[in-house]
Order: structure tokens, then sequence, then C-alpha cells
RNA sequence: GGCGCUAUCGUCUAGGGGUUAGGACGGAAGAUUCUCAAUCUUCAAACCCGGGUUCGAUUCCCGGUAGCGCUACCA
């Protein structure tokens, strides 16, 4: 007979679903996971379920509290927030009396084989490595003898020898089986008591009524496993839904010593990713609304997620393999995505944003101030830390030192410069400083000193800004003001002189 | 090695027995413009290979190849 699961949805379609994301904190946030956390939160959230945070820490060894503020760190930066939370080094119980109940069933066995030192016999004699040899067939005398004795010894899984086949459907990758022959007798229990991932896994899933497990695909054949520990611990397997993989250009998986920063939430965080274009952006790799949409606001995705839009093929995370400049290292479409929320926001909301990203680069800025000038810069930047050196003029009393011979308009020569910039003092001492008036009297000196439009801009533009490349220049030097401009123009004519 | 999964432009993807194989990012060219952006237009760019099935396969099946995953008293 088959061990089978899956095969039915019996929730009704108003049963809510409950998700669940269970990192272990035995790392930084990396962005596949983030992308699982996310994919979760879309199902919960679309059905009205319930969004579980658990924190698989049962590694005692490997787990760090560093690990686990860096997850929330990125988790909160995310914003999506969840609804309960656990953590699995407090359940410890429950594990333990799974564990006991599968082994009164005697579907588990103790293994009182010391703990392997290393990776040594694996590819060793056929089939040994299923389980250690003598141990499976310790009579429950015997067994129970040296465990009395106080022999430490580590709980196996009685996995089937028979030809029974582990079934189980997957939402995305369809019906799967595998020969229980072909599955190890894995463990259940450490030889410290300690429960291993497996068993706390589905423990814990079982008691805290998970009805749908989405994760990585990674997991996908240990899932056979779990199917087994549901069934043996009398439980109902949940759905189950595997995510394709994100992997870097080179084809393997994400790694922070491999391929860098680039792999880490905060890393996208502190380089001016506003949440929701990140959000966005992992929600594109592995899934598709599969109408062309491609910027979409949370709404929009939660509208437009189902299961059914996830693909198979891992999906790479197209980010520059040398991680050189901070900026170019990101995926392309990262970037564009995020110039394309920033200019969803309103100019407030940015502005909001942008403000705490100025002052920490060192800038003294003023909210009210931020606001005028937000509206310059949206269309320009595409991360929010592009304020910085987009909008830096702006904040300052004294320009940094450029180069006078920026000043020089195209076809031009210095003494034009000089001329264009001596005429727009005087222009500027009297005009009015709103958009209109400056347009019209620049053009209108332009024409008197029989020259083109762009040739009078070009200096004003240099002598307020200090670059070429700016934000429109009427609309600049409204927010700049008459002070600092004329100040500016003074400082420039000296330049050329 | 064993078992499992996957394969459409450089990247993310849509599609699906008969299509000019669609979109997006990125790239190139052009338009617009006071510079830069933004915007608009155009262009280049893909069905892994081999067998079947079929009147016809990129699509369905099988095999190969490649990649990835699992194969721990890690998760």
């Amino acid at each position: 007979m088959d061990i089978s699961s899956g095969f039915t949805d019996t929730s009704s379609p108003t049963s809510r679903p409950r998700v669940r994301f269970a990192p272990s904190p035995t790392g930084f946030l990396h962005v596949g996971s983030a992308r699982t956390f996310i994919f979760n939160w879309l199902y919960a959230r679309s059905h009205g379920g319930t969004m579980i945070l658990r924190l698989d820490d049962t590694d005692v060894e490997r787990n760090t509290e560093a690990s686990v503020s860096s997850i929330f760190d990125g988790l909160k930066w995310l914003g999506l927030g969840w609804d309960e939370e656990y953590k699995q080094s407090e359940r410890l119980a429950l594990h333990r009396q799974t564990a006991e109940r599968i082994f009164q069933r005697g579907l588990a066995y103790r293994d009182f084989t010391p703990a392997h030192t290393g990776d040594s016999e694996k590819s060793g004699a056929q089939g040994t490595w299923l389980f250690n040899p003598g141990m499976r067939e310790l009579s429950p005398a015997e067994s129970d003898r040296r465990a009395a004795a106080g022999e430490p010894f580590a709980l196996r899984f009685r996995v089937p020898r028979d030809g029974l086949q582990v079934r189980f459907v997957d939402a995305v990758y369809g019906e799967q089986a595998k020969l229980a022959a072909d599955i190890e007798d894995f463990a259940l229990l450490r030889s410290d008591g300690m429960p291993t991932y497996h068993l706390a896994s589905c423990a814990d899933d079982a008691d805290l009524g998970i009805s749908h497990i989405i994760r990585g695909q990674d997991h996908l054949t240990n899932t056979f496993k779990h199917v087994l520990i549901f069934e043996a611990a009398g439980a109902k397997p949940p759905q189950f839904a595997h995510l394709p993989l994100l992997v870097a250009p080179d084809g393997t998986k994400l790694s922070k010593r491999r391929h860098g920063p680039v792999v880490s939430v905060t890393t996208y965080r502190d380089a001016g990713f506003l949440p929701e274009a990140f959000i966005n952006f992992l929600c594109l790799l592995g899934w598709s609304p599969k109408n062309d949409r491609e910027q979409m606001s949370l709404q929009e995705l939660t509208a437009a997620f189902s299961l059914e839009g996830i693909n198979r093929a891992n999906a790479v995370v197209n980010f520059k393999e040398p991680a050189t400049t901070p900026e170019g290292t990101f995926d392309p479409k990262a970037v564009w995505l995020n110039a394309e929320h920033i200019r969803a926001l309103t100019v407030e909301d940015l502005s909001a944003r942008l403000l705490p990203v100025v002052c920490a680069a060192g800038f003294n800025v003023e909210p009210a101030r931020m606001l005028r000038v937000t509206p310059l810069i949206r269309e320009r930047i595409k991360l929010l830390r592009d304020a910085v050196t987009a909008a830096d003029f702006f904040f300052v009393d004294q320009l940094p030192p450029y180069d006078s011979a920026e000043l020089i308009p195209q076809k031009g020569d210095a003494a034009m410069a000089l001329k264009v910039l001596q005429r727009a003092r005087e222009v500027l001492a009297g005009v009015e400083f709103k958009h209109d008036p400056l347009d019209g009297s620049l053009r209108a000196a332009a024409q008197e000193l029989a020259i083109k439009p762009g040739q009078m801009f070009q200096p004003i533009r240099v002598a307020v800004c200090g670059r070429k490349n700016a934000p429109p220049l009427f609309e600049t030097l409204e927010v700049l003001g008459r002070e600092t401009t004329l100040a500016r123009i003074e400082d420039a004519i000296r330049k050329l002189q």
C-alpha cells in the first residue's frame, strides 16, 4: 500500500490557509529567503489566511543572536509583518513527544552507533548508506537494555524497505513519487536528545495546523521524508508548493561567501531600494502574473498572486559577479523597477523617504526644502541614494570646486561664458524668481546677445549647480532663490577672470 | 555514485501541435528637449541535442546532454 497525500484538497473554499516562513538563524536574511517569505505572505493575504513566522533554531551549534536580529532587520524593512510567531527551541517537548509516539509505533529505532565524524563512507558499497547495519534489526529487548544502561543513541526513522512508494502532490511540480527503498533511515533525534530539522519541522507544522508549506525547491526531495513523518505521527500532511531556487549568474546557489553582499536583503535596503520595489522584483523571479504586467503595487501583487503562476526552473538574479561598484552590481531589472516605483510615489511620500537618506549623507536639510527639491530629481534617480549626488548643490552653501572650463557653452569660448554670466547677473537681479519670468527674461537675454538659448543656459547651470548635468534650469533657480543664484554666478565670473 | 527536479532572446518571462514565437530589463539607433533624465519610435536578440508520435513539432513521448537539488545526529 502506498503512503500518499495531497491528492484531494479537503480544505473547504472557506477555510483559511495557515502558512509559515521558517528560517534558521544561521546567517543574514538573504534574497531567496526573502522571496519565500513574500510568497507565503502573498498566499496568506490573498486567501484571508494566517502568516506565521517560526524560527527553526534546533541547531544550537550554528544559531546566533546576530543572525536572529539580522533576519528581523530584513523582515522589518520589507514591512509585511506576520500574525503569529514561534521559536522551535521553545517547543522541544512537542518534538520529543512526537518522536516517542513514532518510536512506540515501531516506526523508529535506536541507533547506538557513535555520531558520524564526517562525510566518510557515503559512496561506499551500495545500500549501506541507507542505515547502520545491525542497529535497525536490534531486538527491542537489547535496544531497551542498552538505552537503560545509559548508552547514547540517535533515533532513526525505520523507512519501509518493501516496494512502497511515497507520494505527494506538489502545487508547483505536480505529482511526486519516490521509492521508499531509496530513502535512507534519517535521524529524528540526535544522540543529545535534540530533534533534527525534519522532526521538529513536521511536528511543528502539524501542531500549528499549517495548511500549506511553501518553501524552496531544495526541500522537494526532503518532502518524501516529511510525508513519512506526518503519517507516522498520525497527522495529515499539508499541501506542498516548492519554489524554484534563486541562483547567481554562474548558476550556483546564492552564497555570501561566493557572491558577496548582493545576496543580503539589507544591502538592498542600504543602497536605497524601496521595499515595495524590492518585493516586486523578487516576485518576478520564478512567478509570473502571465499578463505582461511588471511594475505592480503590493495590492496588485496580492490580487494577482497564485500558486499556478509559479514556474519550475531556477531563476538567475542577474547581478554583476565582481561586486565592485555598489550600484552597478544589482540586477538591472531591480534597479529599473525601483525607479518605476520611485516615480509612482507622491512627491510628499518620496520626499519623506529621501530626507533621512540625504541627512545620513551629512547634509543638513529641512523637510520643507526636501519637498521642493524632490520633484526636480524624482525622474533622475533610480535608488534613493542617488539623491545625494543628484541634489547636493541644493543643500550646501559653498559649491564644491569645479573646472571653470565647464562654464564654456557649446560652440562658444570663455569670452562668451563671461558675457552670458555678466548679463545673467543683471537680468536675475531684477526678475521675479518664478519659472515663466525666468524663462522669458533669460531667453530674451540670449536673443540680445545673439546666441542660442542653450548657450545662455549652460553657463548659468554650471555656475549654480557646479556641473553640466542637472535638473531643468528655471525650476532649479526657483528653488535656489535669488541670493544663492547671484552669489554663485559671482563666483563663476571670478573663476573666468 | 544513487535518487529527484529543470531546460524559450544575455537576464526575467508569455505562449503552445500550424504564430511574423509575445512582453520586459539591458544593448543599439532615432525623435523630443535648456543639459541630464523621463517619454516616444525603431532595430538586433531565443524555443539544448537526437529520435519518435503526427499531415505538421519549439509545444506531446522517449533518450542524451547540461544545470540544479537531496543523499548529515545542517537546515
